[in-house]
DNA sequence: TTGAAAGCGCTAACAT
DNA sequence: ATGTTAGCGCTTTCAA
């Protein structure tokens, strides 16, 4: 541990108590220009900083945000913790970062965290997100979830608005004249791959279009080009797939183009959900809805730091809704797809 | 702040001194079974854990290791960054997320990071890896950079053996046939923007080719972009191009093609650097030298971990070595391609 | 083996 | 405006 030089060190070489040192480095506090003058100096001369840790001993409150996500693989995610990491430093808050138990073990990682007395918790999609939430939501922490939802009263959530975006793309794949679908499943369990696959369903069922074959592709691209060889390999494959998001789409893309020698859109279109990255790289050129990661953390900071601050006790339920941004994946409607901040997007 | 029961409470319950109870969980500390028993049923019952705060501003240590990145859109970040995570995790630390300062701030950066009473600090290809590393190097933090060096003594870094992949690259692209070279740069300040170039030409030289037109990528896909129109745009353009980083090379390939509608590799060879996941994609398929992230995170835990619990005091400087990774977006040299393990490399 | 007492570095009453 | 005192939750001598 460095930076051992202690507010009496600084007290001393400045000729006042340790009080007035804390005074200097405390916003809002009373002090004599002249006096803060001195300690500053003295302080700067020391290299002294205040020991954030014994702080929050006093204040009972860390100024740490416990953040827990499960794959890094989803450029998604990445996205989301670097704006999380700015907006959070932003506010003076840090981010202490976990990374979900591949072993399911959810009660050693719940125990580090509680151990570090953060201020809340930020759940990024990982499979124990119910569990985790519900024994912090016990201990008094706030708690966020991050694309996922839990009907748990107390747990706040950010979402992007996946019901009306699934039924956004049932739209555009029928007035491309699409009939037959195919849908690649992320994790069963995840609310997010429920809203989109049931309302997807919902919207073709009420549009007339009642099957739709399914394969599980867990969210992972292995799992997602083992779905793509079975749906797309079949004689009666569909010709039209939406993936559950994009980074499995772009593994159905490439096993449909390079394995199954298929052509996209012209033999199978294909669509997925988040628009990241590579979704708008030019060899996939996915059409895609956008779930505004921005956006959702502005949200998810909000909705933690009202609660840590007082300011609000309620729980917040956030669905944001996104643009569906029309690129070449997918056979294009005839109508609908307007032009809007340079990117063509499906308003019909 | 939560877990509020404290171990006053524990004590009382069970009937023994606090003293008592912070032995329990201490290992190695002597206590009677029975009283290990009851203080640990008491503590269960209440739901207590040990402030690692307090415990922080006892032992002088925190536990906890400051992770400074820059950009997460290149996968090799996001990589690094899981399994650091997992390793510190595994090892009993907690990894503090930084976003490196867009502004440029390096103070400020310094500032929250000593506050915080860090064990130590892991630098990922910051633009302020030598400052910051300066700093917390004098304040007498142990620091490790990763994927940039640094001539000042005292500072660990662990990078991929760069000279010797960017030789090796220039050796199989020789073998290849091919003779006008073009070179994709990242940030000029990066060492291993650095060693990648100088090695590149420095073997190309050796063999007879002087000639290297270059171009700046700057680490970012819009720049790799304008870089790929500049260099593949005129007429005498180059048939092999080396980027900097796989990041970067992707962003060249598409450009090439659906931009410059050249053909890859028949009109132009494109090889990269790092082997990260979207390399490895069909639509990509790029060769590349990959840069082992697995060994490269354990060689800077194992650098940090030896300095902070004092196994040894000195810095350590590892490079290690990858393979050049043989896929489609190279021409391919005739002899030398040999499979290992499922994949193609160049073993000349 | 156990408890009492001191103290990690800091801040927040309370005096002055 | 400033200093004194107490104490955040824990561990760690020191005695017993």
């Amino acid at each position: 541990m460095a930076g051992r030089i202690t507010s009496v060190e600084v007290a001393r070489r400045a000729g006042v108590s340790r009080s007035a040192v804390s005074r200097c480095f405390t916003p809002g506090a009373s002090i004599a220009d002249d006096t803060r003058k001195r300690v500053m100096d003295a302080a700067k001369a020391l290299g002294y900083r205040p020991n954030a840790i014994a702080r929050s001993l006093i204040a009972g409150r860390s100024r740490m945000i416990a953040v827990v996500v499960a794959y890094l693989e989803n450029q998604f995610y990445p996205d989301l913790l670097a704006r999380l990491a700015d907006e959070l430093q932003a506010r003076g808050y840090h981010l202490l970062l976990f990374t979900g138990p591949s072993d399911g073990n959810s009660d050693a990682l719940f125990a580090q965290i509680l151990a570090y007395q953060v201020d809340g918790i930020v759940l990024a999609s990982t499979s124990l997100s119910s569990a985790l939430a519900d024994e912090c939501n016990a201990a008094g922490i706030p708690v966020v979830l991050i694309n996922r939802t839990n009907d748990r009263a107390g747990v706040s959530s950010v979402t992007a608005d996946n019901r009306n975006g699934a039924r956004a793309l049932a739209d555009f794949l029928l007035a491309a004249g699409h009939r037959r679908f195919g849908y690649v499943a992320g994790s069963a369990g995840s609310s997010t791959n429920q809203d989109r696959e049931t309302a997807f369903r919902e919207r073709l069922a009420e549009r007339g279009v009642t099957e739709v074959l399914r394969e599980d592709g867990l969210y992972s691209q292995a799992g997602a080009a083992e779905a793509a060889r079975r749906l797309l390999g079949r004689a009666d494959r569909p010709d039209a797939v939406f993936c559950a998001n994009d980074h499995m789409a772009i593994a159905v893309m490439d096993t449909a183009r390079h394995e199954l020698g298929l052509r996209v859109p012209e033999d199978v279109s294909i669509v997925g959900y988040d628009d990241v990255g590579p979704a708008r790289w030019p060899s996939y050129a996915l059409t895609s809805v956008e779930q505004p990661v921005g956006t959702m953390v502005d949200l998810a900071v909000a909705a933690l730091l009202d609660r840590i601050e007082g300011r609000e006790a309620a729980a917040r339920i956030a669905r944001v809704p996104g643009e569906l941004v029309v690129r070449a994946s997918a056979r294009r409607p005839e109508h609908g797809v307007v032009r809007v901040d340079g990117r063509d997007v499906w308003r019909p």
